[in-house]
DNA sequence: CGTTGCATGTAAGGTGTTACATGATTAC
DNA sequence: GTAATCATGTAACACCTTACATGCAACG
């Protein structure tokens, strides 16, 4: 436990500090209709890892609930479970966010290639967002109807300007693009 | 070759379509100069690795140059490098930029803390903001000299209203933590 | 004379994905 | 009945970083 633990294993337990006991299946659609417009959603495959080395330290607690024909696994945060995670929260270095954006990427390398095709990138990168805010408007409306969700409701907020900013700068970009001359 | 390359190759090889012969050093301070502000910028010994592995695909050509005491290997994009390059550009699925920001995932977990912390947080995170923002204005600058880097500074025009907006969406976040309550 | 920059790479290991394997339940 | 969803995991493998090893050059 020298090595402190990935963003993703802090995530992961994040999700269980809701106070649900949920199954691995479970946390993995938490994280995609929350922690994926900010950070990212872990394949499933992953977030079985994390629980087990998370269980392996003591920040979560198994236990097999007996249903009708199967045994499905449900998982809570322990006591320290809850204060390393807060320990993360409060000291842990703040690393820059990391932005990975292959959009940008190709219109960085527009010399290659035409304004027109360029456009059609851009295009559908602005259908792709508009499609992430419909989604993330839709679990702004579940959070509100929660109560103590004020922190989930806030970073959803937080999310719905950051992807109208994303529109309007991806606007931007296809004004600019038609100012570029056709040279394909 | 049937595997589609990872998004890095393409940045790398993307460097070197500046027509511009380049050691893996050298390309390495391109990223962390431009690279960086819109995707990434991959450790050096990665970039010694995708030279090697875009070289073997036939889409760079390494030379050794002899200095006094020394030789520096340096590469060149070929024709068939260019070709895949701009094939890529145009017609690889337009994959959604991924986001991996850890001061909201912070603050997604406020209920774990105070108010006081997490303005902490998103306080340090707004002085990292305006370093970069620094360092992108200054890249501004120089994109502005080049003839024929009207992509590249279109970028950067990009990344500048990007990260004026994350500045804009914190300060907005340090308001609405004013409003809750210190429970802590 | 020690630190920083230039310069190149290998090795080890962690992070994370896709593919695979399995099986019950629910909706059309 | 068959497709989608619920549910759990393993194995293989790609991606990427840190640490290590090496050595020259320039600056103070």
């Amino acid at each position: 436990m020298l090595r402190p633990l990935p963003a993703t294993a802090w995530a992961v337990l994040g999700i269980l500090s809701f106070d649900r006991e949920l199954s691995g299946y479970q946390v993995k659609r938490w994280a995609d209709a929350s922690l994926t417009f900010f950070y990212w959603s872990p394949a499933i495959s992953q977030v079985y890892g994390e629980l087990k080395r998370l269980e392996e330290l003591g920040f979560v607690e198994g236990r097999d609930v007996a249903e009708e024909q199967r045994t499905t696994r449900v998982y809570r945060i322990t006591e320290s479970g809850r204060t390393a995670l807060t320990r993360w929260l409060e000291d842990a270095p703040v690393e820059p966010p990391v932005l990975k954006h292959s959009v940008l990427l190709r219109l960085w390398l527009g010399h290659l290639s035409t304004p027109d095709r360029l456009r059609q990138v851009a295009q559908r990168h602005r259908e792709q967002t508009e499609e992430v805010l419909a989604d993330l408007t839709s679990s702004e409306r579940k959070a509100e109807q929660e109560p103590d969700w004020e922190f989930p409701a806030m970073v959803l907020r937080w999310g719905e300007r950051y992807y109208r900013n994303e529109l309007a700068l991806t606007d931007e970009l296809l004004r600019e693009l038609d100012g570029f001359e056709d040279r394909g």
